[in-house]
DNA sequence: CGCCTATTTGATAGCCGTCAACCGGAGTGG
DNA sequence: CCACTCCGGTTGACGGCTATCAAATAGGCG
């Protein structure tokens, strides 16, 4: 066996959705590409700009952002380790918003030209492709969803709930909890309010039971209520089958 | 010439983005299909089901929408003719969102195999339907800062700029307004309101001169200041070109 | 003409934002 | 080792934007 390509987060990642031969998996460990690390907060794609690599994201967090005309900023997506933060816009000529690290993070830029001629070649990879947007899509959806009609409970508690499940399915959690990098104004900015309110949702949320914190480590001591209370129902995510995060047995 | 097919507003709209050669745009057009009429509110995708073809909408209107446990509605994209609505899913197992026709339409079936193979077998077709979808992808962005950061003025006024720049680009307005076929109610579940205060807001936009209505007729007689006023900036909509919608001269 | 739905308008309430102050831990430098 | 600083978290008071409730008006269609 050859040394672990940066890139195995990523092929398991695709194939949570679509099977692939061993051939495939090779052509996508074996694409080129260089490990660049990230500070917080850097900018890894700009709005306007036409990256000439796909940055993958290794370890660390990431995340996707807009800002409105007087400032405001709303967070599209939490990026974990194993996600592609390009691969939605391989075929646009410019960038439509802006991805940032959320923690130090390392990533491997992947030249776009060879992720495009590897689609072209190998349906089944452009379908894996195909198929990781399309569940990328789903997931802005359900943030649509879940900031247009839902109060600000529910949508941090949903919030939480989806990073978990994300974060168990790549197995990058223990049973009971994991840590969440985001500030509590960064919390806000996803879900449309201001960390003050946040602070006192996720106070109110730990007083009923719902989770526990410290620091910024969040545990679940009664999943099912809480999935119940955040209204969070994970088709939305295309996974197959799911676990709970920290339900004790 | 033969018979206009018609799917060719689905061509005119790929071609928007993605040159064909003419081989394409005929393998397009002859995709098997089957019109099929719907009536204002009739379903055309529900949540959770495995579509069998693939709607795209020849003419009336459709809107993408999800529901939350307590009710509310979420009303995701309008659609306008031309437009594809399961392109998005063609690889997915289920669908994650419902699609209900806005007014009467008239929709061309087409089956999804059919549609999987040609995108198997003409990579340009692929790359056309990729973009496609990364262009639909990057809407449902703008929505979801419009809906978290944008105060309810400022999100009427962009929804009624992205439908007109949209409707434009397709060639179905004249260059003086047209017709939204919304209800107030609807606006407010595609903007996170309530159909009592988009009735305030829209007669505040009119108020202030930045659109008329006629029934549901809309016209932009300041559409420079509205566009400032709503906070709209076209390029999410991966367009080349645009011009306004109702300036006169 | 009458019914039904959509629009409009006013009064009131409440969720969440804003402002401001204080706290607390981590890192820094003396 | 301890003060200092800084950023993020915490808390309270207050205000405002938008929701809710309710009723009247208008418009479309039989």
């Amino acid at each position: 066996m050859r040394n672990v390509s940066a890139l195995h987060l990523l092929v398991r990642k695709l194939e949570k959705h679509v099977a692939l031969e061993e051939k495939d998996r090779r052509l996508i460990l074996d694409l080129p590409h260089v490990i660049q690390p990230f500070r917080t907060f850097d900018y890894i794609i700009r709005e306007g700009e036409t990256p000439g690599a796909c940055p993958v994201l290794i370890s660390g967090f990431a995340f996707r952002q807009k800002l409105v005309e007087s400032g405001g900023r709303q967070i599209i997506s939490i990026q974990i380790p194993g996600d592609a933060l390009d691969l939605q816009q391989l075929f646009l000529d410019y960038a439509d918003h802006n991805v940032q690290a959320l923690t130090d993070a390392s990533i491997a830029m992947v030249p776009r030209l060879a992720l495009r001629e590897l689609a072209m070649q190998r349906p089944r990879i452009a379908h894996a492709f195909a198929v990781n947007n399309q569940v990328d899509a789903s997931i802005t959806r359900e943030w649509l969803l879940n900031v247009g009609r839902r109060d600000a409970r529910t949508r941090i508690a949903h919030l939480l709930c989806e990073v978990a499940v994300r974060l168990e399915r790549q197995e990058l959690v223990g049973d009971y909890g994991y840590e969440l990098p985001m500030s509590q104004e960064q919390i806000g900015d996803a879900t449309g309010l201001t960390s003050v309110h946040v602070n006192r949702m996720l106070r109110e949320l730990e007083n009923d039971g719902l989770i526990t914190r410290n620091s910024r480590t969040i545990r679940f001591p009664n999943w099912p209520v809480l999935k119940q209370v955040a209204d969070f129902n994970p088709l939305y995510l295309h996974v197959g089958q799911q676990s709970a995060v920290s339900i004790p047995a």
